[in-house]
DNA sequence: CTGAAAGCGCTTACAG
DNA sequence: CTGAAAGCGCTTACAG
């Protein structure tokens, strides 16, 4: 029972025009008298004129659709990414659809299919593996797709990433010079560009630091806070327990506190803690978190910028890899804040609770 | 230079039947032999046939798209609800498009004809205010809408939303139980209808237990981190001063940790509190808060599993109100595990770090 | 400045 | 089981 909507046609009889006339007159073509175009605007506006743009994508080719493809819609990390890239979107005229690939490949493969018989104009892939056959596909045809946050190892596509192999850097350089020489990581999986070159940067910064490093006091799996979590409590439960943990997302760093707590452990007393992302929660209080910064809703915002480009023809024939800045965000989890002799010295400081309330994490 | 995607046209030259035929033939349509319909299966997936959806849309009037209109899309609330949805959706058939209002009711009127004119089949609106009337204009032309969240004081759209009023009413009871008397909420705008029911809940569980009711403990305004730590630093920096806030969202309860955190009263020692929502970071160890456990997920695919009922004409006419229980998770936060002694009597006291802490929150 | 024709890629409805 | 016709609501391209 749908007030049904007019169309072209109905109006152009109303008017005594043809459709062709209507047209132009909506669309504001110059080409149509002042006084016939003022005319078929009153009457679209008394029916309630909306134009059909599934009529006109036909006609145009153009759908003013773009397709997201993140890992997971529910992860914070991802729907901070997503704001962005909708604000610069419908900023242009365009709409947002999102698929959740849960970082499954044949998913994404299925999504992208999908997307391109739903006939989005574009896409932003936030959730690529390093090697994604069917990605590569859609650059060797100049389909317009900007990844962001990942990329792919053949540098094939546009994207925009933060350069994570000099923002891990940044985390270990600054936790040697906070007095830590036992550093552990738990990263993501080595076959996403974040996992690995976070990795990366963690052992070339010991590395220029001449400090040792352990085989086990590295984790690679999900960015997930179960992962950090399980890896946490294995690491620290160990001998040879490392001083200071480089969580390569804000989530497996949750994982950790999680782990510490389990063990008694007080972060920072006896244990550091970086993690990666600067997510919202990141700076509460009682979590404190020593993060670096990622600018995730600027990140989609230029990747889109990007991908408009791409669709309205500035196509330079080269492929554009915009790698922004990280930023390190001290706060209080990784214990720089204490003082020198406060910090743990071996693994087997267990500082008890009534000695140090001033400096329990809040 | 992309590759042209072959159309049932060309398919039917090559198999040397009509388009009819390769549509019936590609659609899986009975009233074609099998024999015809394995050849041109066969040339369709060689050429790399993928069908049109928006021609197909514009025949059939059905897009197969669906408008997810939430508050921010970057909120970890409605990015978790929208992970429910997307799926649901896809099981079906349908891709989601997303909008985030910022709970502002001209930009969801303007989003609700944008995605009118893209041509979706039904809306999920969870970022409602009491009064929306452009949401009871569809309501009323029958126009398939679920409400997710919240939903309108007039109750004309059908709606899937959690009883704020009996999760406020649990969260309250629960803390008079554990023995607090001075008991303060932050909620979220009385123009929402998650703001006032928790209120009501808030004032019903007071009124039924007796409790004096403080004009100083109530504070309204967005569901936000910093509206939780503004108003909670005002109402903790009053002579009388609550012994436990109700914070109506996780996120409050957030800004409620970091006021504190400020003003050196510890959690749950100096002060109880409970949230609302259960949102991931809640369960964290170094948070740990009480919460009401909200369903999220599910929430969102029951909405589309109606939604989907009303597209396809199931509509029975009356409207659907969906009620779901409310669910108290709890946590450290509102120190109901301390022993009775240690609990906040006074609006005074204020421990000193060092004598308790083991019972700090970690 | 205005319009008639053709068509985007499909499906519905009717014939046979 | 198969097909010719018509049309969804627009726009492009060509005439005038």
């Amino acid at each position: 029972m749908q007030n049904k909507v007019p169309t072209i046609k109905e109006i152009a009889k109303i008017a005594n025009v043809s459709a062709m006339t209507v047209s132009r007159a909506l669309n504001n073509n110059p080409r149509v008298r002042e006084k016939t175009r003022k005319k078929i605007q009153t009457i679209a506006k008394q029916l309630g004129y909306r134009p059909n743009r599934i009529a006109r994508s036909l006609v145009s080719k153009r759908s003013q659709l773009i397709s997201l493809i993140v890992a997971d819609i529910g992860n914070q990390y991802f729907s901070e990414l997503a704001r962005g890239i909708e604000d610069k979107a419908r900023e242009n005229g365009y709409n947002v659809i999102f698929c959740s690939t849960d970082n499954d490949s044949e998913t994404l493969k299925t999504y992208v299919r999908l997307m391109m018989e739903v006939g989005v104009d574009g896409f932003i892939l936030a959730a690529v593996r390093l090697k994604e056959p069917i990605v590569e596909e859609l650059a060797d045809q100049h389909f317009p797709v900007v990844l962001v946050n990942r990329e792919l190892k053949e540098k094939k596509a546009n994207s925009v990433v933060i350069d994570n192999h000099a923002g891990a850097y940044l985390v270990v350089e600054h936790l040697i010079k906070c007095g830590y020489e036992k550093i552990g990581i738990i990263t993501g999986a080595f076959n996403l560009s974040t996992g690995i070159e976070r990795y990366e940067g963690y052992r070339k910064a010991l590395g220029d630091h001449g400090i040792t490093f352990y085989e086990d006091f590295i984790s690679q799996g999900p960015f997930t806070t179960e992962h950090g979590c399980k890896a946490a409590t294995k690491m620290l439960s160990g001998k040879n327990r490392p001083e200071a943990i480089f969580a390569a997302s804000d989530k497996i760093a949750l994982g950790v506190m999680d782990a510490a707590g389990k063990l008694g452990l007080y972060i920072p007393e006896d244990l550091a803690l970086v993690g990666f992302d600067d997510t919202e929660f990141s700076s509460n209080a009682k979590i404190n978190l020593t993060t670096v910064s990622q600018k995730k809703y600027e990140m989609g915002a230029l990747g889109v910028q990007i991908l408009l480009d791409l669709i309205n023809g500035q196509d330079h024939g080269s492929v554009n890899n915009i790698v922004l800045a990280p930023e390190l965000i001290i706060r209080k989890s990784c214990g720089c804040q204490l003082p020198r002799n406060k910090r743990p010295i071996n693994n087997t400081a267990i500082v008890t609770p009534d000695t140090r309330g001033n400096t329990v994490l809040r």
